[in-house]
RNA sequence: GGAGAAAUGGCAGAGCGGUUGAAUGCACUGGUCUUGAAAACCAGCAUACCGAGAGGUAUCGGGGGUUCGAAUCCCUCUUUCUCCGCCA
């Protein structure tokens, strides 16, 4: 969410940044303003209202502590006049404020200078491209072949048991998985990541704190009995640790990672996109979440950028990195980029990361904020980023690892396993 | 799931209808004293919004109500604790 304060300091300067985004903002903006006026108006017109009604009441207080009772009745006849006046300016000041909120909501983070303007992912910018598309002597087999191949993710019985989208991991693939997730873990331990296991259902507060609600309601899960909500992804319950958090100074860089399983509702994706591991309704991820000083939040991207480089590396598997253009920037983020491996069996480009920089837009609705050195309140920058989704990564691995004699390992996961091929 | 008790500032803990944004203690910050530190003493120390400022308004778990006036009374929700039941 944007900061109203902001909206009314430099509303031209946003509508033009959001322009990236393919959309103009200005009737919103131009709404808020208005209306933000208006609620000004209205509000401080109540409060002297009521600053009127309390010196009475305070007034009665110490006639009757006087024991001055006919006094006090009199008076007490006096604050009738207000009540009506009160109420009504009440009602309008809250109607104001609900509608400001409500337009507010659907305005989404202004991107930075840097990210292009565009409309689709074909507008996206490609930063750097990583290693060499890998050489088979045959035709190589897409994933979901080698997977029954060898018996290692079976969808079949994902679709008898729950349903589409839910698959069944089966022993050397299951382990596979499992390795994969410890392999993310540590590294991200090694780069000072404190690791968390964070409730995989949160309440709505949670929801609307890092942004799902109100804008993706449709995206999540929803166990209305209870009113919680499956997780779409840890940035949600780690980023809600710090919601209504003051940290007492500038001098902070909170650093978590969490391994979950993550839930989305993936209404409306269909065709080849979805095939074998492509997309899923549950698949698991380690996720890097970054609460940062303002001044630190552009290093703090860049280094995440970086693990995630490595982390790509250390697996072998060619890389490219996109820069998200205004368009296909998600609704929260200031910057995005999106890291795709290539899988050389599909022939195409699949995203196993995304890394966000969120600036204050976040925090604006989490009331993250840091105690400045002139002992203001000031918000946080959040990021975050996955590192990195299993499915794709697995997805890949398996199809550019085969060979005729099986699916070789990556050399770095060889220690979380007790086997060196699948066959 | 059933019965009871409770929720107050960073923490502990008063207040139970009137001048209380909230006593007191601890913690924290600044000052005096000291060669330095401790101790002692003095001062400061919630958040948000409106306002150029003076100042004003709201907030004592959340929401609603009674009242001229609510931290205090009523309703409701949530959470915590104790006891009983069930259970990985």
């Amino acid at each position: 969410m944007l900061e109203i304060t902001r909206i009314r300091a430099e509303k031209d300067i946003l509508i033009e940044g959001l322009k990236k985004r393919g959309v103009d903002f200005s009737p919103q903006l131009n709404e808020i303003t208005a209306l933000d006026e208006s609620w000004r108006a209205k509000k401080s017109e109540m409060e002297s209202v009521q600053s009127e009604s309390n010196k009475i009441s305070k007034e009665i207080g110490k006639l009757m502590g006087a024991g001055k009772i006919e006094e006090a009745n009199a008076a007490k006849e006096q604050t009738a006049q207000f009540k009506l006046k009160e109420q009504t300016l009440k009602d309008e000041v809250s109607k104001l404020e609900e509608q400001i909120q409500e337009l507010l909501y659907d305005i989404p983070n202004v991107p930075q200078n840097i990210v292009p303007a565009g409309k689709s992912e074909d507008d996206n910018e490609i930063v750097e491209e990583v290693g060499q598309k890998v050489q088979f002597s045959g035709t190589p087999l897409p994933h979901w072949e080698l997977a029954k191949k060898y018996d290692i993710i079976d969808f079949e019985l994902g679709v008898k048991v729950t349903g589409a989208g839910f698959p069944f991991y089966k022993g050397k693939g299951a382990k596979l998985q499992r390795a994969l997730i410890n392999f993310f873990l540590m590294e991200a331990d090694k780069a000072g990541y404190t690791e968390y296991i964070p409730p995989l259902m949160v309440n709505e507060a949670s929801g609307i704190g890092t942004g799902q609600l109100p804008d993706k309601e449709g995206q999540m899960y929803h166990a209305t009995k209870d009113n919680l909500f499956l997780i779409p992804t840890s940035e949600v319950p780690l980023t809600n640790i710090y919601r209504d958090v003051i940290l007492p100074g500038e001098d902070f860089s909170i650093k978590m990672t969490g391994y979950t399983p993550n839930f989305r509702r993936e209404a409306g994706s269909y065709g080849s996109d979805v095939r074998g591991l492509n997309r899923l309704h549950q698949f698991d991820k380690v996720e890097l979440v970054r609460i940062e000083h303002p001044d630190n939040s552009e290093k703090a991207l860049e280094e995440m950028v970086n693990h995630v480089k490595g982390l790509l590396e250390k697996l072998g598997l060619q890389y490219r990195i996109l820069r998200l253009c205004g368009g296909d920037l998600g609704f929260t983020s200031a910057i995005t980029y999106d890291f795709e491996v290539f899988s050389a069996a599909q022939e195409k480009w699949l995203e196993v990361s995304s890394v966000s920089l969120f600036e204050t837009f976040q925090a604006n609705r989490l009331k993250l904020r840091f105690r400045n050195a002139n002992k203001k309140t000031q918000l946080c920058h959040t990021l975050n980023g996955s590192a990195l989704a299993l499915p794709r990564i697995l997805a890949a691995l398996l199809e550019n690892y085969q060979t005729p004699e099986g699916i070789e390992i990556p050399e770095v996961l060889e220690k979380y396993l007790n086997f060196k091929i699948i066959n």
